[in-house]
DNA sequence: ACCATACGTGCTCATGTACGCACGCGACGA
DNA sequence: TCGTCGCGTGCGTACATGAGCACGTATGGT
């Protein structure tokens, strides 16, 4: 009942960890705290999809779209494949899915009623 | 083999979440887009903390610290309580705890070596 | 009452970034 | 070869944000 190496057991937010991994983080965070880019990584989480149907789906110009999609593919979070005259994009990586769902049932939590579960 | 309600099955990843549960989400990330904000977070998810111990930890100046707090106060992601004249803070909720493991797993995976197990 | 401590706030400066438009480039089809 | 379609990029603009200084405020000790 204790040191489950999961939530609380202090033992290891004791100390900070390293800048770089620090950093990484926040560059994680920051690429999913945008709405437009939350959206694309929720569609692309369910599948691959090209840039026009991005675009049209998440109500952006697609030279936005663009740019979110390469911001994303430099950080690791998608992958680009080409199929014909289109570049066809996909979630990468578990991670992202986690904290996406994650994310949204807190915002569910936040919404709903009680701020949260302390 | 089907539908565990988790990571794939694309079913819940083919429309897009409500725009307010989708702004809140990216409003939660960006409290934690900040390497300094991480910092406190961690900290405090390990117990209380005043402003001056923090800044002193984070290596920030304590009004930066005290702007980062209000922040993730207003955001609900910490709660102060009063210690005769100093301010002890503390996390709030089980998601902010979860998030930022499973950003750390992912950033530790990012740095170690392989971007990420697709 | 006076001083010291611990926070919070207003402010400015600098930086970062999202958006959309116009353009250039590559890939198909006639 | 020429026209069309789909993407990416370089701008400029408008906006949000983090850092630290100086100051105001509240609490507790002497």
């Amino acid at each position: 009942m204790y040191a489950r190496d999961d939530s609380a057991s202090a033992e290891a937010w004791q100390r900070l960890p390293e800048s770089e991994h620090v950093e990484a983080a926040a560059e994680s965070f920051r690429m999913l705290a945008d709405p437009t880019r939350l959206r694309i990584l929720w569609l692309l989480c369910g599948g691959e999809h090209d840039v026009g149907t991005l675009a049209e789906k998440v109500v952006a110009a697609r030279p936005s779209v663009s740019q979110h999609l390469a911001k994303l593919r430099m950080t690791g979070l998608v992958a680009a494949r080409r199929d014909g005259r289109r570049v066809v994009y996909r979630a990468r990586g578990g991670h992202v899915r986690r904290l996406l769902r994650e994310a949204m049932e807190a915002a569910d939590h936040h919404l709903t009623g009680a701020p949260d579960h302390n």
